[in-house]
Parts: C-alpha cells; sequence; structure tokens
DNA sequence: GTTGCAAACGATAACGATTCTCAATATAGA
DNA sequence: TCTATATTGAGAATCGTTATCGTTTGCAAC
C-alpha cells in the first residue's frame, strides 16, 4: 500500500503526497515533470498546490523512493525508483524518453573510476538524438 | 590571435567577446558558470553585462568553440573546445572536475542509440565520486 | 578617414522554474 | 478527544536565463 511506502520513508501519510505516490506508480508515462504531474492531478480533479508537489517529490527523492533527473534539455524529470538501473535516451524533437542498460558500459564506468582514484557513487548518462516513432517525424515539418 | 577564432566562427570581433574568449583560454578553471564569467572579468576590470556574457557563451557554443554541461546538480558549465571529446567525473565531496575519454563507452553509445532506432546527436556522461585528491581528504571532517 | 547601417552592446524588464513565507488545516500520538 | 507539530495552499520572492530597446560599435564602401 502506497501509506506504508511512505511510512517506511519516514513520512507521515497526508493526502496530497498519498495522491502524488499512486499518481506516479500509475502514470503511463515514467518519466514527469513537476508541472506535468500538477497538471495531471488537477486533470483528475485532485488540486494540489504546486508548491506541495514539489515538496512531496523532493521529500520523495531524499527518501529514494524516487530519482531526478536534469536533462541537458533543461528540463528536470522525475522517476519513480523501482527495478534495475538504467541510463536514458531522449529524442531532441519529440522529448520523448527511453531507458536502456548496458552492461558494458556500467562496468567500464566502474574501471574508469577506479583509475582516476575515485569511490564511484553514481552517474548520469544520457544519449541524445533524433528518435523514429511516428508521431515525432509527422511533427517534423 | 583570439580575433581569427571569432572570425572564424562567423562572428564580429567585438571587445566583450574577445576578452570572455580570452578569459576562457586563460583561466585555471576549465569549467565555469556564465555568473563566475561575470565575476572574474568584473574583478579584472572589465565590466562586461551579464546579458552579454549569456549571449556570447551561446554564440561561441552555437559556433563549437565552447560547450555547455548541465550536471545533476543543476549547475551549468561552459568550456573551451580543444582537443578531442571527453567526458567528466565530478567529486561530490569538493566539487573538483576531471575528464576522461573511453572508446569502449563512445562505441556502445552509438550501437545503443542506433539499436533503439535513434539518430545520435549528442550525449552527456558524468560520473560522480570521491577523489582521493589530498586537499579533498583534508577538508573531510 | 569619413560615413552608413547592421550587428552588438548594456541596463533592465520579463520570464519560467523553483523555493520561501505564513496563516489555516490536518496528522498522529497522548 | 485534544494538542503539539508537521503539512498545506496561495501567492510573493528568488534564481538563472532570455527578451526588449535605445545607444554604441565594427567594418565595408566610399
Amino acid at each position: 500500500m502506497d501509506s506504508d511506502e511512505l511510512r517506511n520513508a519516514g513520512l507521515k501519510v497526508t493526502t496530497p503526497r498519498l495522491k502524488i505516490l499512486t499518481l506516479l506508480e500509475n502514470a503511463t508515462e515514467r518519466h514527469m515533470t513537476a508541472e506535468t504531474i500538477y497538471r495531471l492531478l488537477a486533470e483528475g480533479g485532485e488540486v494540489i498546490g504546486l508548491a506541495t508537489v514539489y515538496r512531496a517529490l523532493a521529500q520523495f527523492e531524499a527518501a529514494g523512493l524516487i530519482t531526478r533527473h536534469h536533462f541537458d534539455s533543461g528540463q528536470t524529470v522525475y522517476e519513480l525508483e523501482r527495478g534495475p538501473h538504467h541510463d536514458h535516451i531522449v529524442c531532441i524533437r519529440c522529448g520523448r524518453v527511453e531507458e536502456f542498460y548496458d552492461k558494458v558500459i556500467e562496468e567500464r564506468q566502474r574501471e574508469i573510476a577506479a583509475s582516476l582514484g575515485y569511490k564511484l557513487s553514481d552517474h548520469a548518462l544520457t544519449l541524445y538524438g533524433e528518435c523514429n516513432s511516428p508521431d515525432c517525424l509527422a511533427g517534423k515539418g
């Protein structure tokens, strides 16, 4: 239950937090901006202050429930932390985000950090390109 | 000469642009924010409008003279584009930035993008960890 | 060397994203 | 149920960045 997730994270169980967490778990799009979350909730009849959305996301991130990504395009997206690690590829035309995992790259990163004398704690790898989805190509003109 | 670099990039040679380019070439720190550049110039007696700094950096980037990076910390830094492509490793304790290049990773990225149907145009790989420089370790307490 | 004009400049207003403030409200434990 | 405390929402404030606009500059033709 979502309320348990909040409790386990040391957060009080409040209506806004539950709504936001539930949205993150049920949305078809795994990567959303704070604005998108705010808008989707509003469209669903759950008007939650934008400030509250930001606060909740910050708390969820601190608690390890979600992860925040800053793409070079400037957009900041949040995604539920579930399943194994992965990196991202972003379409520079339509903004679409996909995930991938590559064992070879993961391994090389560890080796590189070690060879430079770093204790690796995290990494961010994002590829940028143009996707071939019909929707994206259609809007090309 | 810096003025030639500007001319070759198709940019008019102006005092502000020259000052900024020269600073980028001579600064000890290769990775600077727009604010830092503005401040360093001001400290050196060269008061250049912040808007002009941003404009020049955008033009330099468009011309391929410099590269912009958005680190997950949120800061946006610019660095002179010289020498071959490389990625970054940032110390999460002291903020130190180092560069590295790995052929294996570069190659895998191309393969991954292709396999997902993307026309790869760019990528951002940043590792985060704790470095072992004496200065950094010293300030650990 | 002067002139003309487009491009670039600086100051500041505007902007979008995010954070802060504060009075009102809701949560969780006694 | 009551109370102390954390959380909320609305809007003001802030941050980094971009746009506006009147003035100045670079530079090519004269």
